[in-house]
DNA sequence: ACGGATTGCGCAAACGATTGCATTTATTTA
DNA sequence: TAAATAAATGCAATCGTTTGCGCAATCCGT
């Protein structure tokens, strides 16, 4: 039984006996087709639940209106930060009567490339992305632009760009969570960092060289080191503690490598948060998985993916000028936990 | 600048001077065109890029061409197990030339509704999804089938339609793990599942009782509990540690449940895994965080989703029967780690 | 050199909806 | 009673592509 083709316009104006063109006003409730006609039309069309065909409706309209798809692409779709975004930009764009169609770019460029041209194909109303890691060209996304395609960055944002973004605070995430471990205590605290072409790792490591000055600490580059997961945290920690000046705390990037540190720490002897007091970046759902949990600077990615939503949504409609680009910052929370010392 | 309309095969034919239909022609090679004419027209073409409206192009082929678009549903999206079957319906998808639409339902049977209409409405050429848990009437899904749209179901199924579904192995599973469990010196094993209401969780009791019967156990009643979350594991489980007759072993429905059961097992001074021993269902983010790391179930997400993408894709191509209902079982992996006792 | 086959292309009708304009009929006005 | 006005509907073009059919022009064989 393949009858599924579904009723149109011609089907209820061959069934009532009017025009095509009637059944199209009467529905739109166009005052112009008279009362009982416009009834009837309704009520027939509501019986058969007659429903537009979007494609139509959406070819007719092409010249001005966009469609109601929202292009999201994400490095990867296995990863706490970037499922919360997702979530907040899925929640915002039903809100608003919008879809979203999701691609990952597995952190590259070739993909991150070819889902950009799909996306124009198919006529996404915009795109939000988070770039892949290695992607250093921007022509793909020059092009969507220039194919008048709103373009709204998230987390890893193009800095050659003057795109909307939307990041996190992440300077003030890390100076107000390496002020609080200053503040219980901690001298000689070890920063674990992402490399240094990454936007977000240098705020990080300027807020963290900032709280110490403004607690009249310097930087020891001992202390240090670029390394932003598990398995690299757990094979350069134990050197780290067995400097002959070892660090009483460490402020690390992410939560994995905050947890990665948190083993090595453990299995030396020493105790959190007496010995040493650990601090991680995300709040996912390791942060409360280990022992002591983790204290840790909350990242609150469903806000991000709201406020991305929220920017691209206003710049398809035309409430945010296109010219210029709109750039928001969520602010992050520090959530103390029992990795760190207290007062 | 809003030249954002895009060149379209009238323009082409205007500029070469031919007609509409010769382009079209050009543009897929038909052989009734002269090779000097398609090749100019295709490199205009080519060197103009132009593109194909989709939205045309779908408006013409409607009544007998599918799109490419697959809508998934799915309850929430901070959540391992439901990112990584994302992941592989991603995968699959894209490998094969479609993209996906992503909706989450809430858990909520009125959302999950609405969903349907709408990706309905914007004909995806077919649905993947895992019901919402307070679903308990299928018209939206029966409607779907009979509109044509086929429907494949993953993780939560829909008992009382005989749909295409993706399940993991639940019974073998348990059975594998609980029997391991036995195995390595364990007696009483408590076990704490999900609602039966859901047929995942009748499967995991089911493997959990008859790996007893296989080893000449019975099932103590006062061992089986309702328990799917930490919150309710952490207030059920000192009560549980302190019957005269403990249990020496946990069998949790998932790594969240195992890991409240855990905490308050060490916190009650009990040493993991030589007192107790602790077995979760997922192997998500959690398992490896948690001090010993967690013995569990490997749930294998990215394969169900690519299966459940697979049978998809084969029910749209007309690869599978659209009559018979496609049901796959993906195989599971008990991944032995410090939670529980050595053989 | 003429009839038939072949080649190369355009016309026009679809797909399903919208909308300016023309047309018909009914009603009012002078 | 004729003319002007208003009310209700239909015609046909449009969005961008595809495709059956027909029309010319060229080719071939005899």
């Amino acid at each position: 039984m393949d009858n599924s083709r579904h009723m149109t316009m011609k089907d209820i104006a061959r069934e009532l006996g009017v025009s095509v063109a009637t059944v199209s006003r009467a529905l739109s409730d166009s005052p112009s087709i008279s009362r009982e006609r416009r009834q009837a039309i309704q009520q027939y069309a509501r019986e058969h639940n007659y429903f537009p065909n979007v494609i139509a409706e959406q070819l007719r309209h092409s010249r001005h209106n966009p469609t109601r798809a929202i292009g999201v692409i994400v490095p990867e779709l296995v990863h706490y930060y970037f499922s919360s975004i997702l979530d907040g930009i899925e929640s915002e764009a039903s809100d608003r009567g919008y879809h979203i169609i999701v691609a990952k770019s597995n952190e590259s460029y070739e993909r991150e490339v070819q889902i950009c041209e799909a996306m124009l194909k198919n006529k996404v109303c915009g795109i939000i992305v988070s770039q892949a890691k290695d992607t250093e060209q921007y022509d793909h996304f020059l092009h969507l632009e220039s194919a008048g395609v709103p373009l709204v960055f998230y987390d890893r944002i193009c800095p050659a760009l003057n795109a909307s973004r939307v990041v996190v605070d992440d300077y003030m995430g890390t100076m107000n969570a390496v002020s609080y471990l200053i503040e219980t205590g901690c001298k000689r605290i070890a920063f674990y960092g992402a490399p240094m072409n990454m936007v977000i790792a240098k705020n990080r490591f300027n807020g963290y060289r900032d709280a110490l000055y403004k607690h009249g600490l310097t930087v020891d580059e001992g202390l240090v080191r670029i390394c932003d997961n598990r398995a690299d945290a757990e094979r350069i920690t134990p050197a780290m503690m067995q400097m002959e000046n070892r660090p009483d705390a460490f402020f690390a990037v992410n939560d994995e490598t905050a947890i990665g540190i948190l083993s090595v720490v453990k299995r030396l002897g020493f105790n959190v948060p007496d010995d040493v007091s650990i601090c991680g970046f995300t709040n996912g759902f390791r942060a409360t998985v280990c022992d002591p949990m983790l204290t840790t600077v909350e990242q609150r990615g469903s806000q991000v993916g709201k406020e991305a939503a929220d920017i691209l949504i206003g710049l398809v409609e035309g409430t945010l000028p296109p010219d210029r680009a709109e750039k928001r910052i969520v602010k992050t929370r520090l959530v103390v936990r029992g990795t760190t010392r207290h007062p």
